[in-house]
DNA sequence: CATGAATGAGGTTTCATTCAT
DNA sequence: TATGAATGAAACCTCATTCAT
C-alpha cells in the first residue's frame, strides 16, 4: 500500500523485509480462490516467488499464515470499529452508521471479505484460529457495536432493546450479504458483479452502497410503513438518506 | 431417542430400513463436532454401529451423506418457508414474522443449525454441495421471503424498499446468531447454553425466543426511538410483542 | 449349446442343474468385456439371475469360476487337438493343418478367444490358474503338435527341425492374430470386424479363413519365392490352397 | 549390478538425476514378478530406496511409471525396427532376418520381455496403457515389418502373400516363445533357463539363438521337405544357416 | 537466507467372501 | 437352496513439514 522509500533496487532486493507480506499476499490470493485447505504451501511459495522451504523461514506453519492474514486484514477493521465507537460525544445513530459503513467497506473488498468464510470453514479443524479470531475480531468489533447500542438506549436515541441481541441485527445483514456472494455467488439483481478479474469495482462499490443505505434505513427505521404522522417527525436521519 | 419396542433381537436386526437414517444421525453428530472434512467415514460407521464398508451400502460417498443430511434437515425448512409465504391473503407482516419464527426454530435446533456452517466451510472443497444447497435451500427460502417483502411493499404494509436487499435484513440476524454460536460459541449473556449433552433445551429455546422477538421488533419497527405519539397508532403488531 | 431335454418348464425351473453353467456364461460375458479383475462377483450373479451369495453355492471363489471356464471352453480344444494328433496313419501335413484349422476355429470364437488373454493377465495374481492352464491346455495342445511335428520329421514329410522350436511357428501366428485383435483391436485391413453386437460373424469367419490359409501356406511352404522348377513338384499340398 | 564408483556419500546423495531410472528399475523388477496390479507403489519405493511419497516426485501415478517403462524399454526397439526396415536397398530377406534377430534380442532380455505380458494383462484395466503401446510400439514395429514384406513381394523375393497376414507369422513365433516362458515358465527342452537371478545368460542367449535360427528357417523356407532338386537351388539363404 | 528432495501419516473407496435368516 | 447385509483388508495418492546442503 504505502510505497517503500527506495524502490530503485526492487529487482535486486535480497533479504527484503517485505517477504513476509509477499507471502501473505500470495496466500490470500489463493485462499480466496481455492480455500484454505485446498491451497498448498508450495503454491503459496511459488506465487510469492520463493521456495517451499523459505516460506517456513517466515511462518512456522500454514495455520500461522492464516493467523497473520487475519491480523493484517481484519484486526485493523475491528480496531477501527472500536475507535469509531469511542466517539462518545457523537449521536449514537451517526456512530452506528459510521461503523456499519466502515464494515461495509471491508465486505466490499474481496481481500477482506474472503476471511470470514475461511474462518467459518476452518473453525472446526483449527480451533485456535477460531479462538484467536473471536478474541481479536469478533469480541472487539461486536463489543464496540454493543457499546454504541447501549449508549444509544441510555441516551434515548434508540428504543429499549437488548444491545447484545440487537447487535445481531447490525452485523447480520452484512454477514448475509457477504456469504451469499462469497459462498453461493448470489448478488442482488441489477448487480452484475463481474466474476472476472478486471471487474468493475465501481459496480461492486455502488452495489454495496445501495445495500448499506437499505440496511441502515431498515435497521434504524424498520420495515413498517409508519403512521402518516409518525414518520416525518424523526429528527435527523443518520443513515445518509433513503434509497430511492 | 425413543427406544424401539423390541430390543432383544438387536444383534440380528437385518434389513433394517432405519439404517440410512442411523448413518445420517451419526454423521451429523460428527460433522457438528469435527466438521465434514475432519470426520472420517470409519468414524461415522463406528458411531452408527456398522463397519466402514456397510456405510457404502447406503450412501455411495461421503459427499452423498452430506447431501442426504441437507435433504433431510434443511430442505423441509425451505419448503415450509415457501408454504408459509404462499398465504397470500395474510397480512405480509404476519407472514414474514411466521417465517422468521419458523426459521428461528430451525436455528435453535442444533441438528439443523450445524448444516449451514458446514456448507459454508466446505463450499470451496465441494462445489456441488454448495450448488445443491443454493438451489434447494437458499433460492427457495430467500425467494419466499423476497416475495413476501415484495407483496408487502405493494400492499403498502412495508415501506418502499428493494426486497432483494431487504431480505438480507430478514435472514442476516438469524445467520449471525447461528454462526456466533456455532463457530465461536458466543451466545447472548444470560444464556448459559450448556455445551454439554444433557443441555437445558428450554434455555436454548427461551433464548431463541427472546432473540426472535428482538429481531422482529427491530426489523419491523426499527432501532430508532419513534416520536412519542407515533408509536402507539401502529395498528396490529405482528411481531408478537416487544421485548421487555 | 445342446438343448436341455425338457424346455417346457424353463421359466419355472427351480434348482436347475443348469445353474453352474449359467454362472459360467455370465462370467464369461463379463470377463470378455471387462476382464477378470474388473468383473465383480455381484455382476456375475445379477447377470446369471441369482444373488451374490448363491454364486458361492456353486463355485467357492471367483478364481474357481475362471478355472471352470477354462475347463469348459478351452480344455476341449486341447483334447480335440490331442485326438486329431493321434491319427497316426495320416499324413502329418494334413494332421497339422487340421489341428491348426481347429485351433483357428477357437480363436475365431470370441467366447474362447478371450480366455488366453485373461490367463496371461492373471497368471501373476493367480499362479494356480496359470499352472492349471499350463497343465491342462498348453502342455496337451503343444504336446500334440510337437508329436505331429516329430512324426513328420521322422517320416521325412518335414525337414529336420527341432519340433519343440518349430511348434512356436505353428501356434505363434494364431496367438499373434488373437492378441492383436483382443488386446489392441487390430485386425487385418479389409476386415471390418464390427465391434457391434449383431456383428457379421461371417466376416469374422471369412477373415479367419483367409488368415489360416495364409498361415498354413507360409508355415508349410515358407516365405521365399521358390526356384521356378522347385515349387510345382511338391506332391499334395495339405494347406488347402494358396491364398489368392 | 555394477557398483557405483563412490558409495561413501550414498546417504547424502541429493539431486540424484538417476532417481527416475532407479524407480523404473525397481518397478520393472516387481512388475515382472508380481504383475502391475499386484505391485504396490510402496513396494516400488522401498526397492528403490525411497519413501512412498518420493516416488510421486518423479512420476505422477503408477500408470505413468508403466508408461515410462514402455518408453524406455520397448519404444527404442520399435524405432530400431523402423530404422532397419528403411534399408530399402537391401535384400528384403536379409532385412527381415535382421529385424527378427533384433526383436529376438529384446525377447531374450528379461527386462524387455516382461513388458508385453504386462501390457496384455493390464490392457483391460488400463486402456490408455494399451492404446499408447499400440500406437508407439505395435503400429510402428508391425508397420516396419509389413513394409518389408510388401517390398519383398514386389521385388519377387517373397511369394505373393498378404503382408498384413504374413506379418503374424513373423512376430507370432517370437510372441509365443516369449509368453510360454514368461507366463508358464516353458522353455524348449535342453534349455535350463534358470529362473534365478544369477542365471546363465549365455544359455538364455544360446537358446534364443537356436530358436531364431529355427524360426527364420521355417519362416523363409517352410516346414515341408522340398522336392530333392528344389531345395538346393535357392540362391542365398538370408536366415543365417539351418540349425545344426 | 534459501533450496527442494524426502518423508510418512492419513482417508476414501472397492469388493471378495461370509453368514444369519 | 437362496438371500443380501455386513465385513474389513487393501492401496493410491496428497501434502504439511523437515533438513542436508
Amino acid at each position: 500500500m504505502s510505497a517503500p522509500p527506495a524502490l530503485s533496487r526492487r529487482k535486486f532486493r535480497r533479504r527484503a523485509e517485505a517477504r513476509p507480506d509477499e507471502v501473505l499476499d500470495a496466500a490470500l490470493d489463493l485462499f480466496i480462490r481455492f480455500g484454505f485447505a485446498a491451497t498448498r504451501v508450495e503454491d503459496i511459495a511459488r506465487r510469492a516467488g520463493l521456495s517451499k522451504g523459505a516460506v517456513y523461514l517466515y511462518y512456522p506453519s500454514k495455520q500461522a499464515i492464516m493467523q497473520a492474514l487475519i491480523e493484517r486484514a481484519v484486526v485493523p477493521i475491528a480496531a477501527r470499529a472500536e475507535e469509531l465507537g469511542r466517539n462518545e460525544g457523537d449521536d449514537p445513530r451517526r456512530t452506528l452508521a459510521a461503523i456499519v459503513r466502515m464494515l461495509g467497506g471491508g465486505v466490499a473488498d474481496p481481500r477482506i471479505a474472503a476471511i470470514p468464510k475461511i474462518i467459518i470453514g476452518e473453525a472446526g479443524n483449527f480451533p485456535e484460529l477460531a479462538e484467536s479470531y473471536r478474541r481479536k475480531v469478533i469480541e472487539r468489533g461486536l463489543g464496540a457495536l454493543t457499546a454504541v447500542l447501549r449508549r444509544g438506549v441510555e441516551t434515548g436515541h434508540f428504543r429499549a432493546l437488548d444491545p447484545e441481541l440487537a447487535v445481531r441485527n447490525v452485523v447480520g445483514p452484512l454477514l448475509a450479504h457477504l456469504l451469499l456472494a462469497q459462498v453461493f455467488g448470489l448478488r442482488p439483481a441489477g448487480d452484475p458483479a463481474t466474476a472476472g478479474d478486471g471487474g468493475a469495482e465501481d459496480d461492486e462499490g455502488a452495489a454495496m452502497s445501495r445495500f448499506l443505505d437499505s440496511h441502515l434505513d431498515i435497521l434504524l427505521n424498520g420495515l413498517l410503513a409508519t403512521a402518516p404522522d409518525g414518520s416525518d417527525d424523526r429528527p435527523d436521519d443518520a443513515s445518509g438518506g433513503r434509497p430511492r
